[in-house]
Parts: structure tokens; C-alpha cells; sequence
RNA sequence: UCCUCAGUAGCUCAGCGGUAGAGCAACCGGCUGUUAACCGGUAGGCCGUAGGUUCAAAUCCUACCUGGGGAGCCA
């Protein structure tokens, strides 16, 4: 006999083993009770029948509140019955902690009660299938990077300017300075690439934007590769590599996972099924115009345009070449079109939006010192910065991609803030 | 910051001028195959807060508070 992990069941059958974790609910029906318990990896339904325990376990049973932590010993029996496929057929139960009246019920809750027991509502199936995929998504877009090359540089958090000059950061004292928490790490992965080539970041990043909507986060993760040697067309090649392999990766290894959360496996095959479309920024605005929209070239895209253009398509889309007015200052020039940018935006299918934002940097010294006077940032906080362009300076690029937006996607999940264990949303910062 | 919707039992909601309701959860009882089990019973309320209108306000009006969805901004 011995301890087992839910998910490992299918290799005891017929084996008397011990399960250890929670109940997840409990059903009875006079002399047989069925008990529900979850232990992180999986659910499994443990039946007692009244003439094959104890008394003193069968009124035991009787008594276990939802989400109490208990230890179960009985015999793995392969059951048709079950979704699982398997059932434990019990013979001895012990309580490690009994419960308290559970306020999560296997009902319906709304939003702000769920939120304010986030640090329970984590326990449910839905939310334990979305953390696993989380888990695999960032392994999948790990092991990627490694296998092409790329370093893990972690950026700082806490930085002395802002990196763009345009969200609203979150400032901080530093010992009689201020400081501001990170909304990129991107400079400083330019600055790692011309020391190790191929990098990238990985960590959360911070806005004080007043955004509540189901595609804003307060605090997001973002990983951040940057390329030595590397152009826009290649830039967009290595995301569509990445994304495609994460996609497969998910889908291999979640079905289960996908199903309990009633996504819709199609569409993600689909995004396999052939090269990511590209639209230029021009063409995006006459064909919005087209439709209606209210947008003129040089504007920025709204929420309505993106869901616009992205249904257009039955898998993600590059939009490229985008109004240097508009963008950030260190993007480089089309080289015979200067005033749109060697940048492109990847939007999501179905609506989920921008998932990646890429572009080749500037490398040329005195074009990125005209660009940080048009933009009126302060040039000496960008020494080191141009330091790179002084000293061996070489075409490079890199991107951005936003985890939970990504996870949002793949998971066809309604709302952010499913996407990450405890979202930070403008005025909730609890638990 | 603006637009919009909503706050009634632990949870999800109904009630929309005339005695505060249901389902689930809890508690008690019944049932040997339940899948959010089912059946019977018990208990559970400052109707978000403060004013106002009215013989009478959960219900109508005003302000405020809290939250949802969206805009702007972004990943």
C-alpha cells in the first residue's frame, strides 16, 4: 500500500492505496456514500458502502464538511461509470482537518464574491485546469527560447525613468529618489543582447493605467526576447514559431483541461494549419474605413478596430508598418517610408487583441538621439541606452508577449483575471 | 476621468407602492449508484448608506458608497 497522486490512479488498479487531499463534495444515499476528494492533481469519486466500513468511519464520513483535508484508504476499481474512468472503493477514512462551513458552494457566485475568496475560489476545477495550462504555457515558451538559443536575463523591477515615456507607472520612494515599478524590461534586454545575442525576460510588469476591462490587468506578466542580428521579417517569423509551438504543446498535453473549460479545440488547430496573415497599418485603416469605423490614417487602432481586423481571420494576424507618430521612439524607420515603423502587432482571433508587440529597434546613433528630443525625454537618463549605439551598435529586434492575454486566448477564458492566480484589478488589491 | 448596469438570507436571484420570498449552502430526518443527486422538515433579513415624497417605501425621487461591463490607454 502507499500514497498516490490522483492523476497516477490508472497504474493502481486493483491495488489498495492511500489518497490524501480535500473533499470536494459528498453525496449520500442511506446505506452507500460517495465522496468527492481533489488532491491538487485530479478529482476521483471514493464510495463507501455502510456494510463494508467501520461504524465509527461510516458516521465519520457522514459528518465531513465540503473542503475538509482527509486521508482515504481503499481499492482502485476501473468503473465505467466514471469520468475519470476509475473510482476508490473505500475502506477506511481519516479526517486530518475538518472544515468550516465552506462559503464557495458548487452553485453559481458572481464576480466580486469570487474575487474576494480567490485564495479559495483557486480550489475549483476550472481554476486548477487554467493553472496547469499557465504552467505549460510559460514551460512551452521556455523551452522554445532554449532550444533557440536564448538566455534568461532578468530584468529589474524597480527602475530609475519610465522605459517608453507613456503609461502611468507606479512610483515608489529609493532613498530620498523616486523610483518607478517596470512596465518593460525591454531596454535592458537590448542592452543584454549585445552581450549575449539571443535574450529574453520574464517577470511581472506594472501599470497604474485606471483600466477596468476584461483585457486589463494592474500587474501582468510579460516575457521580453531581443535579437542581436535580427530584422522585422525575421522578427515575425520567430514570434509565429513560438506561438505555433505553444499552441501544439497545450493542445497535446490538455485536452482534458480544454474540455472541462469548453474550449473550442478547432480553433486553436486551426492556427496550426497554415502562415499567420499580414495586413499593413495602411491597409488596416482603409479597409476599417471601408466598414465604417470612425479612423483616420495615423490613429491609433481602438478596441472595436482590433476585434475588426482580427476577425478578418480564423488565426492570429500581424499588423505591420504602423506610424512612427504613434509608436514607441526607439522603432526603426522603414528605410524608403520613414514616417511608419519597422513594427508590427500581433491580434489574437476571436477577439482576444494584441498578444504580442514586436519591432525592430533604431541603431543608429544620432537618429535616436533626434528621436528622444521629438518625444522630450530626458536624454541623460538615456546615456547607457545610447551607449549601445556607440559602441558596436547592430541591427536588432525583440518583442513582447503578454502571458495572460496569451493564456486568455488559448483558454478561451471570458476575463483576465481567470488567468493569473491573484489578479491585481484597479481598487482591489485583496486577497 | 467619462458612459452604462447593479446592490434584498452565507451564495444566486425573484418581489418594483400595501405583512420579506424561492433555490442552493447549513442543521434534523429518509433513501444501496449518486454525478451541481433527490425527497421531507428547521433555522436564517438594518432590502448598500443618508435624506426626501406618501396614510404607507425593498419598491418612487436625490446624493453618496461599493461593485460589474465598456471607452480612453495598453500587453
Amino acid at each position: 500500500m502507499s500514497t498516490v497522486l490522483i492523476k497516477d490512479i490508472g497504474q493502481y488498479k486493483d491495488d489498495k492505496v492511500t489518497l490524501k487531499g480535500w473533499l470536494y463534495n459528498r453525496r449520500s444515499s442511506g446505506k452507500i456514500q460517495f465522496l468527492i476528494i481533489r488532491d491538487g492533481t485530479g478529482f476521483i469519486q471514493a464510495v463507501m458502502v455502510q456494510s463494508e466500513v467501520s461504524a465509527q468511519d461510516w458516521e465519520l464520513a457522514a459528518g465531513i464538511t465540503q473542503e475538509s483535508s482527509l486521508e482515504v484508504t481503499g481499492t482502485v476499481r476501473e468503473d465505467k461509470r466514471s469520468p475519470l474512468g476509475y473510482e476508490l472503493a473505500v475502506e477506511s477514512i481519516a479526517v486530518i482537518h475538518q472544515a468550516e462551513d465552506y462559503p464557495i458552494s458548487l452553485k453559481e457566485h458572481g464576480v466580486d464574491f469570487l474575487l474576494d475568496h480567490r485564495h479559495l475560489w483557486l480550489r475549483t476545477p476550472r481554476q486548477v485546469a487554467i493553472m496547469h495550462i499557465r504552467n505549460t504555457i510559460v514551460k512551452a515558451l521556455r523551452d522554445w527560447l532554449d532550444s533557440e538559443g536564448f538566455t534568461l536575463i532578468d530584468a529589474p523591477i524597480m527602475t530609475p525613468a519610465a522605459c517608453e515615456g507613456t503609461t502611468t507607472l507606479f512610483e515608489t520612494e529609493y532613498f530620498g529618489d523616486k523610483a518607478y515599478l517596470s512596465q518593460s524590461g525591454q531596454l535592458y534586454m537590448e542592452a543584454a543582447a549585445m552581450a549575449l545575442g539571443r535574450v529574453y525576460c520574464f517577470g511581472p510588469t506594472f501599470r497604474a493605467e485606471k483600466s477596468k476591462t476584461r483585457r486589463h490587468l494592474i500587474e501582468f506578466w510579460m516575457m521580453e526576447p531581443e535579437m542581436a542580428f535580427v530584422d522585422h521579417e525575421e522578427n515575425m517569423a520567430m514570434q509565429e514559431a513560438m506561438v505555433k509551438y505553444v499552441v501544439k504543446a497545450v493542445l497535446e498535453k490538455h485536452p482534458a483541461d480544454l474540455k472541462l473549460l469548453e474550449r473550442d479545440t478547432a480553433k486553436l488547430e486551426a492556427v496550426l494549419a497554415r502562415p499567420f496573415a499580414k495586413m499593413s497599418y495602411d491597409a488596416a485603416i482603409e479597409y476599417l474605413q471601408s466598414q465604417g469605423h470612425e479612423i483616420q490614417w495615423g490613429d491609433d487602432f481602438g478596441a472595436p478596430d482590433e476585434t475588426a481586423l482580427a476577425n478578418l481571420h480564423d488565426g492570429p494576424v500581424f499588423i505591420e508598418h504602423f506610424p512612427a507618430a504613434i509608436k514607441a521612439f526607439y522603432m526603426k524607420p522603414v528605410p524608403e517610408r520613414p514616417e511608419v515603423v519597422l513594427a508590427a502587432d500581433l491580434l489574437a482571433p476571436e477577439g482576444y487583441g494584441e498578444i504580442i508587440g514586436g519591432s525592430q529597434r533604431i541603431d543608429d546613433l544620432n537618429l535616436l538621439l533626434r528621436r528622444i528630443q521629438e518625444h522630450k525625454l530626458p536624454q541623460e537618463a538615456f546615456e547607457w541606452y545610447l551607449d549601445l549605439r556607440r559602441y558596436g551598435s547592430v541591427p536588432h529586434s525583440g518583442f513582447g508577449i503578454g502571458l495572460e492575454r496569451f493564456i486568455s486566448w488559448i483558454c478561451g477564458l471570458s476575463h483576465l483575471r481567470e488567468a493569473i492566480p491573484f489578479p491585481r484589478l484597479l481598487n482591489r488589491i485583496y486577497p
